[in-house]
DNA sequence: CACCAGGAATGTA
DNA sequence: TACATTCATGGT
């Protein structure tokens, strides 16, 4: 069986039940459910900020974050090249909410060099194609495939379907496919789905919305990838 | 595949 | 109060 034909039968069942997502739910942007980057990021400013946040998430939940960008914003420090000029004990100082501070301190520097000084600001970033940026943020010390799709979704508008433990999660509970390794559930996501990047943000939350319910009344089930 | 990298909120006794 | 569990992960 081919991969294409692998993917066509389980394309009518992803829309089938994101169309019940939609109607269960809303536009996750629009009910004020989605908690996590609520605003599309329209300034630079609104990119760079969820560009900060897609590192400090990593293995935290949100709330820590936000006290984490409030320290930063009341510092005047939520921007990539303030980050840079920032030292790096003051940076862990003021993300500590976070978890991994001094790990996390230097993956935001890194990151920050990456688009200030080889990218030549977030406006050219945007330019460029996706699958290239993609390679670039991979290749940064503490952005693994997450983080990296987290950012080129949300901050930088590419339409790139991110995977996280609540989709396959869902892809379990649905029986949508067998495998559930990163590649195979983006390439399944990206094929069923319209290259849209407002979509896939809203999809990917309306995921996470979904599964955090179902996790909130049961408990929760094993996960494996 | 196993293990480790901290903090904070929440739940339990 | 003490202790366990959970949280959008990535690197070795």
């Amino acid at each position: 069986m081919s991969m294409a034909e692998d993917f066509s039968d389980k394309k009518e069942k992803i829309n089938m039940l994101m169309d019940e997502l939609i109607e269960k739910h809303g536009n996750p942007f629009e009910s004020g459910q989605w908690k996590l980057w609520c605003k599309r990021p329209k300034t630079i400013r609104d990119r760079e900020t969820v560009i900060i946040e897609s590192i400090l998430t990593q293995r935290t939940n949100w709330s820590n974050v936000e006290k984490s960008i409030r320290n930063l914003r009341s510092k005047k420090l939520l921007s990539l090249s303030k980050i840079l000029k920032c030292p790096t004990e003051v940076l862990e100082k003021e993300i500590k909410s976070s978890g991994f501070a001094r790990q996390k301190a230097l993956r935001i520097k890194n990151i920050a060099k990456f688009f200030i000084y080889e990218m030549k600001g977030l406006k050219s970033a945007m330019k460029m194609e996706k699958d290239y940026l993609r390679n670039k943020l991979l290749g940064i010390h503490g952005i693994g495939e997450e983080t990296a799709d987290d950012i080129l979704l949300y901050a930088l508008d590419k339409p790139v379907f991110v995977i996280d433990q609540y989709t396959k999660r869902f892809v379990r509970q649905h029986n949508i496919a067998e495998k559930t390794s990163y590649n195979y559930l983006q390439k399944l996501f990206e094929f069923s789905v319209k290259k849209d990047y407002k979509i896939y943000q809203d999809y990917h939350a309306l995921i996470i919305i979904e599964m955090k319910g179902k996790n909130a009344k049961k408990g929760n089930s094993n996960i494996y990838a």
